[in-house]
DNA sequence: TTGAAAGCGCTAACAC
DNA sequence: GTGTTAGCGCTTTCAA
């Protein structure tokens, strides 16, 4: 059987509070106590049981993590930060994928309080506005990750989707193109805010505002909204891709189309996930700081589970341009 | 606070016994009791706590999976699809990535078991042998993804390195190509099978030894390795990257040179994970049945804990080749 | 068919 | 400084 802080106490020759005690560094205990104590959990090679603890009130070090969306793989970028810094911090990530199904949503929330995680990290697509609304009343530590929730007292990490709408226009501006469209993603709220940016632009600009077009963020829906676009008689000379995933198709239409990039069209995408460097030509993209953004959603979880009560803080990321093959000056 | 089972005992008039009666559905109960009890735990929107049936020795639902090396998608996509077939099962993953360094891996294996998870998957790159052997001893439920040990007496799901190195080879003699190179990744177990196959084919068609370069699983590695061996007087005019990963910086370094694929040179990779549909061309590619792979480990995992004790099984799911648009006949 | 009671491993208040 | 004790929420044997 694995030993338990009995068997430490009692081949100590002490209480098991006393190994409680070294344990958790808590109360006083005599330096030779806790040496003796210390050695033989070493030798039994004892760790200590966290269903027990947790039992008794104490945290779990454990995060759940709702992944929206397997086809992003954004998602999976943050995933993977979150991840690195959890574990930094002495926390693992319980990873949940839920497919933007509400119904998925509430049953994996469900069975991760089952299981006594600390918090949650939710991600931009989730559905599910009942649930959110639960949480919040129970007061469960959560934050929002890649997105606002102004209608919840969430904290909330992102990058900022408006001033990158803004960029990507600005961007686009400034090589020369004037006729450009966009292909955004549906229903998603970080989504909201790069289109509105982008308008935004156009319309201090008084240029007669940009064609939008709307896809699920999947290589395939993308390619085919764009060859629509494409084929148009005044095609567009610049086209910005709502994130990475969209962007990658419209390279694929253009490319069909026998168009060459950056020669014949220009593509821009937005979030700057390695899908950027890996097709060909490289990506131009507005990055999100993907890294850090999940960084401070983990520090900000941590944070309200061990001060507890939310700050209801909004941290918003600039976003920056990264320049690479894909657009050109006209 | 969060409601027990006493609370619907009391609620319901009658003992917590039976409460766990019903939510287990062990022992007689009686209907009438049965329904009321299931009533007031809706009511009171009861959700059993997992740690304290953790603690009386009942499964936690919860599996840690290992993830070696985030530079490579094909890792992502095993954690993916593993969680899909976990969730359907009434499972939790636990996500653990380890960098290839032995240390965290012990690390979080201690971690992971402090948690109570019910049992680990291994990936292919798992260096710390030590602790292998060590959860061996304990029995604690594992399954090997990607790989076998022939080692140790896990069990293990993965896909037919060996032949896919075979099928790489035959399928590039089948196109004509007989100056051909690999680049194959460094310290990886199943790396060495899919070498041994592809060396196999050329011995046994008494044809001189194909050159093979080693690099780490990134991009930017296999493209310097690729500009060195492309840079050879006698080109070879067909490369075969290890994995997909490998493949794509061939086919940047390929670019680099101002060779244009296939046309001056193929290219093919082994997985097909989505790198494969992102890049331009589509890349021709071994495909390994990930999902097959992460859906049988899932099932094999959960009959261990369910049933207890190994089964020593190793399925080997066979490989096959997906023709896209980077090889072409000579 | 149902209930009483002990105990899983740990923590924390309190007593010594 | 260290030990005693009660109890976290659940399961399970045994008795009723």
């Amino acid at each position: 059987m694995k030993p338990t802080i009995y068997d430490i106490a009692k081949k100590a020759g002490v209480s098991a509070a006393t190994v409680s005690n070294v344990i958790n560094e808590r109360g006083r205990v005599g330096d030779k106590t806790r040496k003796k104590v210390l050695a033989i959990m070493d030798e039994l090679q004892y760790r200590p049981n966290t269903a027990a603890s947790v039992l008794k009130g104490k945290a779990a070090f454990t995060i759940g993590f709702f992944v929206p969306d397997m086809l992003n793989p954004v998602y999976m970028e943050y995933v993977k930060h979150a991840e690195e810094r959890a574990q930094e911090r002495g926390f693992s990530i319980m990873m949940c994928s839920t497919e933007n199904d509400p119904v998925k949503e509430r049953l994996q929330a469900d069975v991760l309080r089952q299981k006594n995680v600390d918090g949650f990290i939710i991600t931009s697509k989730f559905q599910n506005e009942e649930l959110l609304r639960e949480i919040e009343r129970e007061q469960y530590p959560s934050v929002c990750i890649a997105h606002e929730r102004p209608d919840f007292q969430f904290d909330s990490v992102s990058g900022n989707d408006w001033e990158a709408g803004i960029m990507a226009a600005d961007y686009l501006f400034s090589l020369g193109h004037t006729n450009i469209a966009m292909i955004a993603e549906k229903d998603s709220v970080s989504s909201y805010g790069r289109i509105e940016g982008f308008k935004e632009r156009f319309r201090k600009k008084e240029m007669k505002q940009p064609l939008i077009r709307y896809a699920e963020a999947s290589i395939d829906q993308a390619k085919a909204m764009a060859l629509n676009l494409l084929k148009q008689d005044d095609r567009p000379t610049a086209v910005f891709g709502g994130n990475d995933v969209l962007a990658v198709g419209i390279m694929q239409a253009a490319r069909t189309l026998g168009l060459s990039i950056p020669e014949d069209i220009s593509v821009i995408g937005l979030d700057d996930t390695f899908l950027c460097q890996i097709v060909s030509p490289q990506l131009t993209a507005i990055a999100m700081p993907v890294k850090k953004i999940s960084y401070r959603a983990v520090d900000l979880l941590i944070e309200q589970i061990e001060k507890g009560g939310t700050l209801k803080s909004t941290d918003l990321f600039p976003p920056v341009v990264i320049e690479r093959d894909s657009a050109r000056k006209l």
